[in-house]
DNA sequence: TCCATAGTTCCGCAGTTCAGAACTATTGAA
DNA sequence: TTCAATAGTTCTGAACTGCGGAACTATGGA
């Protein structure tokens, strides 16, 4: 087993950090350990957004957020802990973790609304808004 | 030839702006369109970074702009006139474009200064280290 | 020592991307 | 009208990338 490459943060890209983000589970996975402050193990992701994912996509995915640069890895016991990067990423490029972050959780929300089965108005004389 | 297809904005998604501006060619074609008020055409970017691009290969790169949302384009007699779609998006998904067009520049500027031949530094009395 | 758990690597298939060649569309000149 | 020039698109095969099942490695108990 090779050792865990991490990038030093002046070689990180943002072509890298782009192609990272730009999958729905990756990008989904990313939210999810930026908005959690404890580290994460990478089984907690073996289903995302309600689809089961492979260990071994999921595999894959850890190693394209970690090569990134987006999360930090460290094998702990029999586990992996995962934690995002952010702070040396604002520093890098500022806003932008969190802009793609608050983009996702837009869509995300938008894709939830549009789930909803019906969408019930509110009766006209009492106007929310 | 089919007519250019334009999603509406509500329809763009994150994931295929971030797969647009994952790669080197388009994210610096798209830097300079949004830099650039007026419309560019095409073969504006028959060479980027000083690497000369197919025009097929260019055609995709547009077209993959242009389905992501992020550029309009129009026929204008022989050519084709490309402009961003900056302002649609930044109310669809506050701040990413900005902030990636930043990152893009930030990691230009570095790049640019890595090639710089001599590094010349001020002259500090004893080695450096 | 053996097993369970957590994750990685290998590998074939499917899908994507790249770039050259051929094509279409529009304009302007003869 | 016809022809040529310009701008961009589509087609196509070769190269590349990504997914996921099977086999593997590493660690920690019993």
């Amino acid at each position: 087993m090779r050792p865990l490459f991490h990038p030093s943060i002046e070689d990180v890209t943002v072509e890298a950090i782009l192609h990272a983000l730009a999958d729905p589970v990756r990008v989904a996975i990313y939210a999810d350990i930026v908005a959690q402050d404890c580290p994460q193990n990478c089984s907690n992701f073996l289903t995302v957004s309600d689809k089961a994912v492979p260990k071994s996509t999921l595999s894959q995915h850890f190693r394209i957020l970690r090569e990134a640069g987006l999360i930090r890895s460290e094998r702990c016991g029999v586990e992996m802990r995962n934690i995002s990067r952010c702070t040396e990423l604002e520093q890098r490029f500022p806003g932008l973790i969190r802009a793609i972050v608050t983009a996702h959780t837009i869509q995300s929300a938008d894709e939830a609304r549009a789930r909803m089965p019906a969408p019930k108005r509110p009766a006209r004389r009492a106007a929310t808004k």
